[in-house]
DNA sequence: TGACATCGCGTGTTATAACACCTATAGTTC
DNA sequence: GAACTATAGGTGTTATAACACGCGATGTCA
């Protein structure tokens, strides 16, 4: 039983197993929508990663967060959140101050120059899953974040 | 309308559509079980991408494969597969060698030990994979390996 | 109040990813 | 057959990821 993801990986042999299969379509799927971001986040000198954080940051607010919590809110865990802030606040996209009563907290706020970062970057990035995902109608993207949320509670 | 995946990454505003969320749906779902991979490979010394290329050279049999082929098999492109080859060489996992006519391709065959050590890994990954989806059953499964070629379509 | 554990961050180091550039072989065209 | 182009690989460098460890601040308990 050939299917489309092994013409693209040029695999020969069948899948181990319907859950293998799956696993390795899920993987695809991310790598190629990934790759898509990357691509028009580069010339803005960001990483999915950086703007993933960014993005965590804006929805923070005037408040900002801590490192540990941007850490545990980005899609994919980094083991070092303090690098990564650090290098947005080089770009001066981020700005960061031990602030408050617990002097161990290290508050990360968005800036404003982040903020106008963000604001052009939302209609790109609207745009660019639109062209990846719109052609597959609401009816099977809500079936699809259906199945992918049930996927994750197996972990 | 509160999700699943805004409850895991702790966020309170709704998405900026729907796509969005199906993409970062694809993207956190990708994460989770390729971390849940990780663990696993890791103590075999072994990376996912590397286990990926090995799981390609095998496939290949005996003939090998050149190091651009391994490349575009791979689920994640990576733009330097000379390296990533290099490094299961060194681990003996993988011999390369010039043959045949045109002497600018480089074959890269597994090895005996490269096979010994993915056939000592496939009941482990079999196990991972049913534990990680097993639980959404055959129909699920097969909706959502559906779905995502369909997703893929658009890029 | 002093010893201890916990927590939040940072740093140092190594491995890998990412990017641009370079070499060698093979085919192409005049 | 000489110049040109395309292809397959490798190399050098920089940025980032990954991991272990250390420091200072806070909480806890005898």
């Amino acid at each position: 039983m050939p299917t489309t993801l092994h013409a693209e990986l040029r695999q020969r042999k069948p899948f181990a197993s319907l859950e293998q299969e799956a696993m390795l379509s899920i993987a695809r799927t991310a790598a190629v929508l990934e790759h898509g971001a990357a691509e028009v986040l580069k010339p803005h000198g960001l990483t999915p990663t950086q703007f993933n954080a960014l993005r965590i940051l804006r929805g923070a607010g005037a408040e900002g967060l801590c490192r540990n919590e941007v850490r545990d809110r980005l899609i994919a865990r980094v083991p070092d959140a303090t690098r990564l802030l650090e290098r947005l606040c080089e770009m001066g996209l981020v700005v960061r101050e031990r602030e408050g009563q617990d002097r161990r907290f290290v508050r990360a706020r968005i800036t404003r120059a982040g903020l106008e970062l963000l604001d052009a970057l939302d209609g790109v990035m609207l745009g660019l899953h639109r062209r990846q995902l719109g052609h597959l109608g609401e009816r099977k993207l809500r079936a699809l974040v259906e199945l992918l949320a049930e996927a994750r509670d197996g972990s």
